[in-house]
DNA sequence: TTGAAAGCGCTACCAG
DNA sequence: CTGGTAGCGCTTTCAA
């Protein structure tokens, strides 16, 4: 690969103006600009991003830690992150790190090593401790998907018991009375905190989450199935089901209509995250919108103020926090 | 950020002592050893990959170029390319480039600016010239999903036609005589291919290919849906239709139970790709599989070789060459 | 087993 | 408008 030296020597000119021209720095006449771009050309020379980002102490480069690219709902989140880099000119690095705190804390070291400028990561397992560290070392680190109180600042999360609250009104809105709820066995809050929010928003209007119609799976079209077979086969009657993600939903309503129950003329069906699949459902999901792709934009912009640290202006907490809304499409309906 | 430097000052050892225990290179006492390593952790120090990088010419960096990250396709196509990169201890980058010539230049341009060692590219808009000559530049570049007789054996791609064909003699096991076809307006080879492929394979078994029972539209569910009505509108009896892929088949069996027709039983459905959409349908979609992930994975392997021009075997051509296999699963079936 | 120093490719400052 | 040069953080000889 020719470097700036190789430029420089065969346009006749110095590497200092061979950078000019690059940078396309004020001062350069328009004849040696013309000649040393010539040079490029013919060479084929491409700037080294190392150097550059060695000496001007920036990398122009954002990263985003993930657990899983082919989890279209990370993957959203990824788009997000990857949009506003390249509305900032900047390069998309990408980590996974799934599973456990070793691979998260590995995910993320290796995105510091590059010396990106702003780090988006969405960590489940790293405790508090070591996250509010990462951050104070790292001023262009944003957690997303999870709240920190002593960071809050510096994370952009759902208000997932909201969630659970909307979920409850839309059904009690559509005059539903018997619920059951389909939740995650993965050990993360967020299951929980929707469950709770819903189960709390029935009881406010009157009615009962039985206990044993709250059933729990793998997050996935197959947990929805197995969880949906074993509220079915408690015989207790439900009109409204709120399950804890699209994929568990499709899940629910295949299972379902497979025990000739028909969505939602029998029974409604409510999805959480407004993932693709949704829209690709037959009958189209009723969800509650997970903005994740804005909340990862939100979290890039959030984190490019810090390390350009304009004024930073301490974002108001509320700000950061998101609240899903109801999306209804054709999986739920009146209880008649 | 502490640099080696600082470590070493605060070790009260040189730079270079500090360099061989960050790489643990052999010569070092246990002693220092533990003391580099305790200021090290006490700083919170960081290797720079960029100076790293600079002074060694590589950068242990793996590029992808793909249009878009919210396709599952393409994501899948990111996750094989990660996958690679992490089997390698190398950090992925991630550029999109979509649409157009111009973007997909851009993104490959950055991506080697960042120096990155290997290059994972799809792109449908570069022509094939400026195609061939980056490969020549960049020996760790490879292209995906595309196939260029010049630098062949950089060149990782699926036999479309093939694809076709192989679907045609699915239908056709399956008794089927009346066809139609859904194609993408797409301007880009597969479709054509695929529907040739489809036809050819027809025609070979003594059937027809309707002319006007080829439809087409845009490669997603609404596209399909449309294509559907228009097929639909002619009035011709047709038992098994083959789409260019899933999004575009779960359309069609949408409008196809609209309009009254059960799916299998009244017309099978056959989309293409076999992505994640395709386990979510109901009925469950019979498909091809594109093996992309693993397509991803040889391409970031090939590049690698490449690179560490390991006696540079130059591939077999068919190697490269993958050939999509039928999945069946319940949108397809018996014709009576 | 350790240290000194050159140099990777680039930018930015200071001179001219 | 242009050139010379220091130095970004690191690895890697070569000496000690």
């Amino acid at each position: 690969m020719p470097t700036i030296k190789d430029v420089a020597r065969l346009a006749g000119v110095s590497v200092a103006t061979v950078s000019r021209v690059v940078n396309n720095a004020p001062k350069v006449s328009e004849k040696t600009k013309r000649n040393v771009n010539k040079v490029m050309d013919d060479l084929g020379y491409t700037p080294n991003a190392n150097a550059r980002a060695l000496v001007m102490q920036k990398s122009m480069t954002m990263g985003v830690v993930i657990p899983d690219l082919t989890d279209p709902f990370f993957a959203l989140l990824a788009n997000g992150v990857e949009e506003a880099a390249r509305a900032n000119k900047m390069q998309l690095l990408l980590s996974t790190g799934m599973i456990d705190a070793d691979s998260e804390r590995k995910a993320i070291t290796l995105l510091i090593e590059q010396q990106c400028d702003v780090l988006v990561v969405h960590s489940k397992k790293l405790c508090d401790e070591e996250i509010i560290k990462l951050a104070y070392r790292k001023p262009g680190l944003v957690l997303i998907d999870r709240y920190i109180k002593e960071i809050a600042d510096r994370c952009v999360w759902l208000d997932n018991f909201e969630g659970g609250k909307t979920a409850a009104r839309h059904l009690l809105s559509l005059q539903h009375t018997e619920f059951a709820c389909i939740s995650s066995k993965y050990e993360i809050d967020d299951p929980e905190l929707r469950t709770n929010g819903f189960k709390s928003e029935i009881e406010k209007a009157g009615y009962l989450l039985d206990e044993t119609l709250v059933g729990y799976g793998e997050p996935n079209l197959q947990g929805g199935e197995i969880a949906t077979q074993t509220l079915l086969s408690t015989g207790k009657k439900f009109t409204a089901i709120f399950v804890y993600n699209d994929a568990m939903a499709i899940g629910a309503i295949s299972t379902l209509e497979n025990n000739g129950f028909k969505v939602p003329n029998d029974i409604s069906v409510l999805g959480f995250d407004d993932v693709l699949l949704s829209r690709y459902s037959r009958p189209k999901l009723s969800t509650l919108h997970y903005p994740i792709k804005e909340m990862a934009i939100q979290a890039a912009n959030i984190a490019l103020d810090a390390v350009s640290n304009n004024i930073k202006v301490p974002q108001k907490r509320e700000e950061n926090k998101h609240v899903p809304i109801i999306v209804k499409r054709e999986s739920t309906s009146l209880n008649k």
